[in-house]
RNA sequence: GGGCGGUUAGCUCAGUUGGGAGAGCACCUGCCUUACAAGCAGGGGGUCACUGGUUCGAGCCCAGUACCGCCCACCA
């Protein structure tokens, strides 16, 4: 999608202009198995087919979802390709490698061996839909529109009641207690009482808690440990009954006796029918509140308590908030900062175990017999017999959630564990760049890893880039049809302008997909190749040098040289928006409005000077652009005159700061400014296009190519001046309209009135002359000088 | 409920330390000028969301308001 495109133009630009400046650099693209996504796309197909994973077994199914990904999971390379990146295509990577995967054990183990990963009973997001636990991180809240049931409790041994109110009234079935806040006046006396629960007659006690809310309701909160999350810390910590009445598969277990076998909703309704049958249903009202989702399967989660893995990660994140807050890794755009610290300092255990078959299946194994636990690195190593009892042992049928595995992507595809010559070379590495989503489920945990195992920061630099969205504004997604396919913008502008594009609507800020954007890198492509044949069918000869005869070639070698020096400062800073746009504006203002135009009569005559500085700031420029638009630098290198091999590895230029030259710059852009003043002036004055006009010089004679640009002829004879623009008077002569001059006059003096009027005020407001800094008081007068000079010449 | 970001031209976005508001696209006018009509030249267009404050001077700094968006969060 397009944040795999703009991922992608982002480190290719990186890479190929990390590897003109002669770094030794290493791109390794890769993919992880994605385990409930593909795991969900396979079972789709077996459905389709009639058939099912458990009907086929762990073993064929393995092999199904292997041919699956032997089908698709190249697709991203290929598309990687069209995008020109410049991965290491040789050195691919997946998570399900075998290398891959026995560093993946090893981590495990490890962390198990240390005590980090464990298995505990505990409430998890259970998904329905992939019909696996998830990590809050996959889950997403959404605002649902339920109705709120208040249920009388009544309170054993008296005629009271105790209030509840509650979204989900099935799960009543599974209370162990009602709550009320120990300050609250009005149950004070209740707890230790209980209640009798109505349709079950479980007595359950009262019990004090502060977190209930006494503003809430009647005060008073039912507590179902077995199925919410926030009623399972409160049972841990009084010590409650945890009852489970709702299954894995979404229906209700036996435990709800006559409404087991319904579904949750229709049990919710069952419930409510029953409650409303013995008087216990007090209200029932539209409530809005938000409910997690799984952001897989798009399916309500249901909190439930199950046997999990889990990883403490307290101790993991110490260090990796450590280099964070050092800025030994650092982080751009630096807000970015402060959202990693803040959840790494709240971090809470992580559920690892997903129940799924596609994936690394977690390497313990448990002898039924005498209930020891075994773990092995390797699989083929692991025991086959309890060591204490002798009995048969079985392997954890749960595999690792994805990320589990991906967290170690920056060593273990490097060959970590073993002391490999890349994972010397490459390791720590420099850069990552994502979408922000990822800063958690994967920057964060990739950091945590690294600094466990291979002992160093995975990368000195995380840039977080912009999330593009649809045109409109919304996301892009394919469940809404916003998605904008980057190979067909490929198809349709050619993956230059694209690359281009994208560069140049990056932000620090989330920013709308801009089609002018990559219609802009598509013009400036087709530019660069007629400008190029422009220089190179007419300078083929020439040697490229800088050889400065004029000040526009002083002028253009010195914004070249501060162009490259500009360029490569903004892609030290992570700036590629307007890394791009100074490169397009020099060379479609400077090189191809103003040199190229000025410089074409030497350049027909086959004078040597023009073309060598030509081909030089040629070359240049392609090299320049190269990490942005590598297809159309690279075709046009191939017929520069000074190539030698591929433009892909020849080096990036390093500004030549000898060819800085401010006076030069002043003095041509004097040239161009009045040049623009003189094109306007005929313009309003209505002058035929092709006209040539006489004129005279009054004072310092204007850069050379000013006349031949702006069609003036500056050694006018006889007519009568009629008008005046800088230096330059422009004599009466029949091609111009009395009238239209007359009028063009009056709105010019128009003007200068204004700006001396402008003028004069601020510099009648006394707090700005005694208070502005010298300098700027000083050109404020130069203005105002300058202006009444202008109305007096033209009055 | 917390936190972060946004509000600047018709559209998408830039605006470095506070000193006369910019780009690309779109629009208007004129040009097929021997690199390019996917082009060239010229032009119009903005109460910088709102209200106060600081300052000689505010798009920029401070306080508040209103919308919009995102992230985090265990009020039933």
């Amino acid at each position: 999608h397009m944040g795999h495109a703009l991922n992608g133009a982002i480190q290719d630009a990186l890479v190929r202009w990390a590897r003109g400046e002669g770094r030794r650099a290493k791109w390794i693209l890769g993919t992880d198995h994605a385990g409930i996504a593909t795991q969900t796309q396979v079972e789709k197909q077996l459905r389709a087919e009639g058939t099912s994973r458990e009907e086929i077994g762990r073993e064929a199914f393995v092999r199904r979802v292997w041919e699956w990904r032997s089908e698709y999971g190249g697709q991203i390379v290929e598309q990687y390709k069209r995008l020109g990146a410049t991965c290491d295509y040789d050195d691919e990577r997946f998570t399900m490698d075998p290398d891959y995967a026995a560093a993946v054990q090893k981590v495990f183990v490890e962390l198990y061996e240390q005590g980090l990963i464990y298995r505990d009973n505990y409430m998890v997001n259970w998904d329905p839909g992939s019909h696996s636990a998830i990590s809050d991180l996959e889950v997403e809240n959404r605002e649902v529109e339920d109705a709120l049931y208040s249920i009388d409790y009544p309170v054993e041994g008296s005629d009271q009641v105790l209030t509840v109110a509650t979204v989900r009234p099935e799960t009543m079935l599974a209370d162990t207690a009602v709550a009320v806040n120990p300050e609250d006046d009005r149950y004070r006396d209740l707890v230790g009482k209980h209640c009798v629960l109505p349709l079950v007659g479980r007595r359950i006690p009262i019990i004090a808690d502060e977190h209930v809310d006494v503003e809430f309701g009647t005060g008073a909160l039912k507590i179902t440990p077995g199925h919410d999350p926030n009623d399972f810390e409160i049972g841990r910590k009084h010590g409650l009954e945890e009852i489970g009445v709702i299954g894995p598969d979404g229906r209700m277990t036996e435990v709800a006796g006559e409404f087991a076998g319904l579904s949750a909703a229709e049990a919710q309704k069952a419930v409510v029918e029953a409650l409303r049958a013995e008087g216990r249903l007090r209200a029932e009202e539209p409530y809005v509140h938000s409910v997690p989702f799984s952001h897989r399967s798009g399916e309500r989660i249901e909190p439930l308590i199950s046997l999990q893995w889990f990883c403490r990660m307290d101790e993991l994140a110490r260090p990796a908030i450590e280099v964070v807050e050092r800025d030994e890794v650092r982080i751009t755009p630096p807000q970015w900062k402060r959202v990693y610290l803040d959840w790494m300092r709240e971090i809470r255990p992580w559920c690892i175990s997903r129940q799924l078959w596609w994936g690394h299946r977690i390497p313990v194994w448990y002898c039924d017999a005498c209930e020891e636990t075994y773990v092995a690195e390797d699989p083929a190593a692991a025991p086959e017999r309890c060591g204490s009892c002798g009995g048969a042992l079985r392997q954890e049928e749960d595999v690792l959630d994805t990320w589990f595995s991906s967290a170690i992507w920056p060593f273990a595809t490097l060959g970590w564990p073993d002391d490999t010559p890349e994972l010397r070379a490459f390791y720590p590495t420099s850069f990552l760049t994502t979408a922000r989503e990822i800063l958690f489920l994967w920057v964060a945990r990739m950091i945590m890893t690294g600094l466990e195992f291979p002992g160093a920061v995975p990368f000195r630099d995380v840039y977080v880039h912009s999330v593009i969205q649809a045109r409109d504004g919304r996301r892009m997604s394919k469940s809404l049809g916003t998605g904008i396919d980057p190979l067909e913008e490929i198809d349709v502008h050619g993956a230059d302008a694209l690359r281009f594009g994208l560069l140049a609507m990056s932000s620090t800020q989330d920013v709308r997909f801009s089609d002018a954007k990559v219609q802009q890198g598509r013009d400036l492509a087709n530019k660069l190749w007629n400008a190029s044949r422009l220089i190179l069918l007419n300078a083929a000869d020439a040697e490229p040098a800088p050889r400065p005869v004029c000040v526009e070639d002083r002028w253009i070698l010195s914004r070249l040289e501060r162009t490259i020096a500009s360029v490569t400062e903004k892609l030290e800073t992570y700036d590629f928006a307007h890394a791009v746009q100074e490169a397009y504006s020099f060379f479609w203002r400077d090189l191809c409005d103003w040199y190229l135009e000025i410089a074409k009569p030497r350049l027909y005559d086959g004078e040597e000077e023009v073309a060598a500085n030509l081909l030089y700031a040629l070359e240049r420029l392609l090299a320049l652009l190269h990490p942005v638009m590598p297809f159309v630098t690279e075709e046009i290198w191939s017929f520069h005159p000074a190539r030698r091999g591929h433009l892909a590895v020849h080096a990036f230029p390093v500004a030549d700061e000898s060819l800085f030259d401010r006076a030069a710059e002043e003095d041509v852009e004097g040239g161009i400014d009045l040049t623009q003043r003189l094109r306007a002036w005929r313009d309003l004055a209505g002058v035929p296009a092709g006209a040539t006009l006489p004129a005279v010089v009054d004072g310092i004679a204007p850069p050379s190519f000013v006349s031949r640009l702006s069609r003036f002829e500056f050694d006018g004879v006889g007519a009568e001046p009629v008008a005046s623009i800088g230096p330059v008077r422009v004599l009466d002569s029949d091609q111009l309209d009395a009238t239209a001059v007359a009028e063009r006059l009056e709105k010019r003096r128009a003007e200068l009135r204004a700006e001396v009027e402008r003028g004069e005020r601020k510099l009648g407001n006394e707090g700005f002359v005694a208070k502005a800094p010298a300098e700027v008081v000083e050109e404020e007068r130069g203005k105002l000088e300058r202006y009444k000079a202008e109305l007096a010449e033209l009055s």
